[in-house]
DNA sequence: TCCACATTTCCATTATGCTCGAAATATGTT
DNA sequence: AACATATTTCGAGCATAATGGAAATGTGGA
């Protein structure tokens, strides 16, 4: 076959244990050190720093030198998308550890999904947002209602900010673990920062999962009427 | 990393020359016989019967048997979604030869993703149906409308025959080359099996690509108004 | 029953590439 | 200038798995 030699090179790229681990832990969305990538695939600096290279050299990663440290993040949004996709391909098969079966568990309760709240948590956001008419779908996004902006912007979310860039608004993100629609984009993102700064879900230590927090469950009730 | 083992395993399926080229082979959507998937890929029936039963382990791909003829397709629209999204990844990158140029040519301009039209032509054909209101996107699907419903049976297609299935019935599907979404589900497969029965699109050989024929091209403009 | 063809199993060869120790390079700190 | 830390380069060892020859199995036809 000789249809496009590329996709072979990525493909690959992505089918091999330690890059997978390294890019799971970027599908969080933060640019971070080679050591830390290294710590979280449980390789070498070394061996980490060969990945690394080959992941930027195959277009899924781009880096950035702050003094002696260097952040990689994923390339695109794109990249992101594969990865989910690859994911609800690779979720419906047993579980086997009860470990495994917890950290799921919080995977699909709530999570980053590159730099935007995906899992229960994110598609119950999103439903409210539709059912309050703050948010319509409109193709493969969203559009923000003037009373949505209003709204966002009452609670301190930049909704202005980030227009200005390329990338898309407020995208449709397919969800893999409850396979239906969640806010991404500038917006979902921008949504998201808010949450954190109000610490109304918090990162969870070395894993994508995210835990909402008690005045989240509050706060996420009390404003949007988000049920949990 | 431990959050889903599976991931690595099917996107290490997927990350080998010739399982990928057995893989874009299918996306074509017809049900293979392993010797023809093994011409596809240039490898030996020996060598791809060893691929294509890792690949139906993994997830990939399912199969049936005809007497000693064993017919291979994807599992699943979900498999046909994550090769589409690598793809999207990989598509960007400059292309080597002129006559790889020429095969993603005709790729771009038509081709069948899974069972159903895709590229400029599945484009072109979807954003018509939808400008004369035949059809209305709906959240990550399109709703077929009363005007579109008659349309179409009257055009032959076999619009209610599979409404009972389980599969989504109008989906919307990112097209890579174009970067818009054309029709999928069971909606877009009758469609294109109503183009192919009318000789308006026809396969090419040994390729995904399709080719408009010149009947086509006239009934199209007649019947949509799509301007190629 | 015999033959043709499709597919699979077994096996040895071979190539690819992941891995990490050692050492080099680069940057920031004291 | 000396040292600590982050990252990369080089090279050798090692494991995995793709590959196809030989032969077995399964199915259909004469």
């Amino acid at each position: 076959m000789c249809t496009n030699p590329n996709i072979v090179e990525v493909a690959s790229l992505i089918g091999e244990p330690s890059r997978i681990a390294i890019l799971l832990h970027l599908l969080g969305g933060k640019s971070l050190p080679a050591s830390e990538l290294a710590r979280a695939a449980r390789i070498t600096p070394q061996t980490a720093s060969s990945h690394l290279s080959k992941m930027v050299e195959g277009g899924l990663l781009v880096h950035e030198s702050y003094g002696r440290h260097k952040y990689y993040r994923l390339a695109s949004a794109e990249v992101a998308y594969a990865l989910e996709a690859l994911q609800a391909i690779a979720s419906p098969k047993p579980i086997r550890s009860l470990r495994e079966s917890d950290q799921l568990r919080a995977l699909r309760y709530a999570r980053t999904c590159y730099d935007h709240l995906a899992g229960q948590v994110g598609v119950a956001l999103t439903d409210r947002l539709l059912e309050l008419g703050l948010l319509q779908e409109e193709g493969k996004d969203f559009i923000l209602s003037p009373e949505g902006k209003q709204r966002l912007v009452h609670f301190g979310v930049e909704v202005e900010e980030e227009r200005k860039r390329r990338r898309h608004y407020a995208r449709q993100c397919l969800d893999w673990s409850e396979r239906r629609h969640h806010v991404s984009g500038a917006l979902g993102a921008a949504l998201t920062r808010r949450l954190f700064e109000l610490r109304w879900i918090e990162r969870l230590e070395g894993v994508r999962a995210v835990r909402v927090t008690t005045e989240g469950l509050q706060g996420l009730a009390d404003e949007f009427g988000v049920v949990l």
